[in-house]
DNA sequence: CCTACCGATCGGTAGG
DNA sequence: CCTACCGATCGGTAGG
């Protein structure tokens, strides 16, 4: 007994494919014989190669702007929250790991207008990213960096755990904390007395 | 007059197409256009696409390889060579935007035995990143993290420099300083009293 | 450096 | 969900 939808199955694959020899490499005849049909047989279950890509980079997208209100909610203080920030990034690494690297490098692929709407909702989620950095640094707890280069290298820092091929439950933690420790706290141990 | 060589300027704006569209996406006709030439004439010039995406990808990583032998000969201590690390990615981000980009997304259109080349080269470079960060680990002078981490987390961070649209000569230091306070030093303002 | 052209492959449709 | 097939486009070659 097969556990998901025909189409499910269609839309995993996809992400895989897409992922593993990108976007347009990837042939509708590839994804019809990793699902064992025919090519022509895949549009009984989708529209096109386009709606793939689509569906895969907006419930990707609509995840991370979720899991920026939780942290927005929950965290106490900016460096709390910077913290949640990076859990949140491996952890849907880990628990998405092939919708994560399409919608993070084959997106430019979209037509209009699903391009135009995807950089907008990319730019809400990294604005709301920068105003907690800001008011980080307005408040005195965070280093006075300008925060757009701090968002920047925040935001690229996290995206190798995107390629790792394998990661278990007991990693998340490790791997947040150190590259939050990194972030928040540097490299350079401190000899503070 | 023209001042590089009708070759040079194909590899040139090859290089920018696969940039912008991606490898898989740019067509000897796109490239043809934009070189003001008849498709089949660019054979003349050149022998393939492959050739292209071949010496754009090793070209851009025998300059790190270059850059981080200079970095292992000049550094004092692991703190100052990881920030000339971080400066070298800067400045060739700045130098050669186009190439990098390519040799950072596109190289897994390379056929064997290039391929398994480049990767190569590519371990080679990590290798001495990673012994450079664990020599910091083993004096005692970064924080005990685990060196691959450590060496993920840079090479990611710095990536968002090669995406940037312009960056003037000024902005080189503002920017490689910048990243290498947050590595560092972290975020955090160091309450030390 | 061009005209003319090749076989292969592409995303997708018609009709059942 | 299949067979049969479409026009478009691909990288590259022949020959001059």
């Amino acid at each position: 007994m097969i556990r998901t939808s025909r189409k499910e199955h269609i839309y995993q694959e996809a992400a895989r494919l897409f992922r593993d020899k990108g976007f347009r490499a990837t042939s509708m005849r590839d994804l019809a014989e990793s699902v064992g049909l025919e090519p022509s047989s895949l549009y009984s279950h989708i529209r096109s190669k386009q709606e793939l890509l689509r569906k895969i980079c907006f419930d990707c997208g609509q995840r991370f702007l979720a899991g920026m209100d939780r942290v927005s909610e929950i965290s106490e203080g900016p460096a709390d929250a910077l913290q949640a920030v990076v859990r949140l990034h491996v952890t849907i690494a880990f628990e998405d790991r092939t919708a994560i690297t399409v919608f993070n490098d084959e997106w430019r692929h979209l037509k209009e207008p699903d391009l135009a709407a995807f950089l907008d909702m990319r730019r809400q989620y990294e604005e709301s990213l920068e105003a907690l950095i800001a008011e980080g640094v307005r408040r005195g707890v965070f280093t006075p960096l300008e925060p757009k280069l701090v968002l920047n290298t925040l935001l690229s820092a996290v995206q190798w755990v995107y390629r790792k091929k394998q990661m278990d439950h007991g990693e998340i933690d490790r791997i947040a904390d150190g590259i939050s420790t990194l972030l928040l706290n540097g490299l350079m141990l401190q000899h503070a007395e």
